[in-house]
DNA sequence: AGCACA
């Protein structure tokens, strides 16, 4: 940059370069915690606090309220003292039976009576599936679906019980017409799920 | 790992 500074680029003009360096980016990068989400954990706080005023490039940017450091550093061992080990489980405080045990078949997803079924082969067919299904109670309907790639299945059940039933009985099943591994069934993912 | 239709 030094080199190329106040060089004549336009001899009729007699105009000069004139280069330095880029301000930063004026939008500063958003610090964890200052967002919608705020980390409770406060234990990593403690040792980056350097990079604070450094980079101020006096843009009129002032989203940040400048009293904030101050807080949380005086916060900071009050919040140290709040143990998570005491914390009592609100999950065991109401142990229906039945939850818990759906919570074990599949941690993760949430139980619902309609089960997502995949790998099954390219040569599966609804009926095929339709008659292994129907042999259990709450059968309501089945769809499959094969997107371009290999076909995927819903099936629906009156109650989420039962739906549970026929996972754990026909998870990793073979169906006559795979050519692969058993299918794979998980409860079906839904828009209505809590956060 | 792959999750649609109403």
């Amino acid at each position: 940059m030094h080199a190329l500074n106040g060089v004549k680029f336009d001899p009729q003009a007699g105009s000069v370069l004139h280069i330095e360096l880029a301000r930063s980016n004026s939008r500063r990068k958003r610090k964890p915690g200052s967002g919608p989400y705020v980390v409770i954990d406060n234990r990593i706080k403690a040792s980056a606090n350097t990079q604070e005023t450094s980079s101020d490039d006096g843009d009129s940017d002032t989203e940040e309220p400048s009293g904030a450091e101050d807080a949380d550093a005086s916060n900071k061992d009050e919040l140290k003292t709040v143990k998570s080990d005491t914390v009592q489980d609100p999950e065991n405080s109401v142990p229906a039976a039945n939850e818990q045990l759906e919570r074990t078949i599949d941690e993760g997803a949430q139980a619902c009576s309609t089960l997502f079924i995949a790998n099954l082969g390219p040569n599966c067919t609804e009926y095929e599936l339709k008659q292994v299904l129907s042999k259990y109670p709450g059968f309501n309907m089945l769809k499959i679906r094969a997107k371009g790639g290999m076909p995927v299945a819903f099936a629906d059940f009156e109650q989420v019980e039962q739906a549970t039933k026929v996972m754990t009985d026909l998870q990793s099943s073979l169906l006559p017409s795979s050519d692969r591994g058993g299918m794979h069934i998980e409860y079906a993912r839904s828009k209505m799920r809590k956060p």
